[in-house]
RNA sequence: GCGGGAGUAACUCAGCUGGUAGAGUGCAACCUUGCCAAGGUUGAUGUCGAGAGUUCGAAUCUCUUCUCCCGCUCCA
């Protein structure tokens, strides 16, 4: 049974040292979480097998990683300096939000007309937006057209609308003036755009392959929530695929299949994903068709885990220089500032072309909660006391095994427990810790909680001294099994074996 | 941003109409011929989210602020 609520996993993961509120010490900052010791193994972990499922065990995919800093134009480019902010504006009387630019379509022309009016202004959506947000008595001009509350359709009083930018600018360089800025990327993706030169031709890719890249990216949301599912600072797990146009929506559905299948083979159970179909009018600036995989979260419910994008000709189009001379599907503004054609040969023609891009893009953070999620599990043991593991799979886990001495008071035994730690972590199969706080029940029970995967206790029996006399059991240590809490005992060179075999 | 709720030890929480902070678990050290949060002894930890005010005195009352949770709004 998974975690039922937000709050176990929250108090889990401080306690154990998964995860930890930003900037804690000083009240927190809201949208911001840091990676504690077994957070940090767990989030590498799940990024391990993403670069390895993608670009390793693939013949047709490359991986990156570009710079965060991002220069301004490279997202005027993108479309994101435009549709990366909205203009919002409250109504004082239903205390509701709303957008802007929504709010005007679903006034009459003649309350559009007089607002039009009131600001000289010509009477488009978009010059309105403009005028609105430049003046500085907006509100009163929108109460005064009387502009309806969509929901009671009446006229209704305004705040002065604000724009809420999505994008961090930051300064670049020592000199601060209104053009030295720079954003922080609002997605790794951008950065896969402007290096698709660069790597076609220094790779000398053809016709469909893929750019993946894993990396931080930074959005600030108006309502950070739900833990570490909502956050400005987040990471990514991105590939742009890249392929012949006409081939992509054949591409978009196998990706759809290889996405659902990885989230299995990271222990995700199928249940508790859906496949939800982004309806035409709520998909991004960029996109023909997008899946959004959706996870079924504790508290929370079913949430989107892993965006699957077609984000057609738009990128690549919008960055290439020269884009008349290519037959470009998407609606592109024309780009007077970029310095390189970013096109390819047609596998067959040979003619270059902008290739369709098929866009699987998964929430790194998003991901750590759905595993954790998954693997939270919640068990009443035959004398009735309740017991905590995490099932994760064993690639996944942040400590593989734990060493434990049966008594620490005997040094013949912690010695030899001490030995065997260091010689199993050279053995290159993750963190292998030592483990002596408490008792051995306590120990076993403590990871149970992190998911420790194995336990090993080296006992009397391994230094030679079992009970009445016994020394049959001389080098053999006890090893002992997370979830069926079963043990069996294995000579000490037998161990790497067992290891490597149940821990792939 | 609005409405509602909440912030006390690492975690879960108690602390009444103001009188100077507690429990359980956990944690640390030592002991234990022994294996499923076992037992024993000892120990540490709080600016009671922050700031200001009222008061002889504030965890408790008032104001401001920050953070978290729920709803609205927004959202790869």
């Amino acid at each position: 049974m998974p975690a039922e609520t937000m709050e176990e996993l929250v108090s889990l993961c401080k306690r154990r040292g998964f995860i930890f509120p930003g900037s804690d010490i000083y009240g927190g900052l809201q949208g911001t979480y840091d990676f504690g010791p077994l957070g940090v193994e767990l989030k590498n972990n799940l990024k391990a097998a993403w670069w390895r499922s993608m670009i390793y065990e693939r013949d047709d995919v490359e991986g990156l990683d570009s710079s965060i800093l991002t220069h301004k134009l490279v997202l005027r480019h993108s479309g994101h300096e435009a549709t990366f902010s909205d203009p919002l504006v409250d109504n004082r009387e239903s205390k509701k939000r709303y957008r802007l630019d929504h709010l005007l379509k679903e006034q009459t022309p003649d309350v559009l007309e007089a607002i039009a009016t009131a600001l000289k202004l010509e009477n488009t959506i978009s010059a309105l937006v403009a005028g609105l947000l430049a003046h500085a008595d907006a509100g009163t001009v929108l109460t005064n057209a009387k502009v309806i509350e969509p929901g009671e359709k009446k006229p209704s009083a305004w705040t002065q609308p604000r724009l809420f930018n999505m994008m961090f600018k930051t300064t670049v360089g020592p000199v601060v003036d209104e053009d030295s800025y720079a954003y922080l990327r609002p997605e790794t993706a951008q950065g896969i755009f402007v290096n698709f030169k660069n790597v076609v031709d220094s790779t000398s890719r053809k016709l469909p392959f893929g750019i993946a890249q894993i990396g931080k990216s930074f959005r600030n949301e108006i309502t950070p929530r739900n833990f570490i599912f909502r956050v400005r600072e987040f990471e990514q797990m991105e590939l742009e695929f890249f392929c012949v146009p006409g081939t992509d929506e054949e591409w978009h559905d196998k990706w759809l299949e290889a996405r659902i299948e990885w989230w299995q083979s990271v222990g995700l159970s199928r249940d508790r994903i859906q496949i939800f179909d982004v309806p035409k009018e709520d998909l991004s600036h960029y996109s023909k068709r997008t899946y959004d995989l959706m996870y079924k979260y504790p508290s929370i419910g079913f949430e989107e885990i892993e965006g699957i994008a077609n984000r057609t000709d738009f990128d690549l189009g919008s960055h290439t220089k020269n884009q008349e001379s290519y037959a470009l599907q998407a609606k592109v503004e024309p780009n007077a500032d970029s310095t390189e054609k970013l096109s390819i040969s047609h596998p067959e023609t040979q003619k270059p072309i902008i290739p369709f891009v098929i866009e699987p893009s998964a929430g790194v953070d998003r991901g750590v909660l759905a595993v954790l999620t998954e693997a939270y599990t919640k068990e009443t043991l035959e004398n009735g006391e309740e017991r905590i593991v995490l099932k994760l799979r064993p690639h996944l886990a942040p400590i593989k095994v734990a060493v434990i001495p049966l008594a620490k008071n005997r040094e013949e035994i912690t010695s030899v427990a001490k030995s065997l730690k260091a010689k199993l972590q050279k053995l290159g199969l993750g963190r292998v810790l030592y483990e002596d706080t408490g008792n051995i029940g306590k120990a076993y029970r403590r990871h149970d909680e992190v998911g420790t995967p194995f336990c090993i206790t080296v006992d009397f029996d391994t230094i030679g001294q079992g009970k009445d006399g016994d020394s049959s059991l001389m080098d053999t240590v006890t090893i002992r099994d997370r979830d069926t809490m079963a043990q069996q005992r294995l000579n000490m060179n037998d161990l790497e074996q067992f290891l490597r075999e149940k821990l792939r």
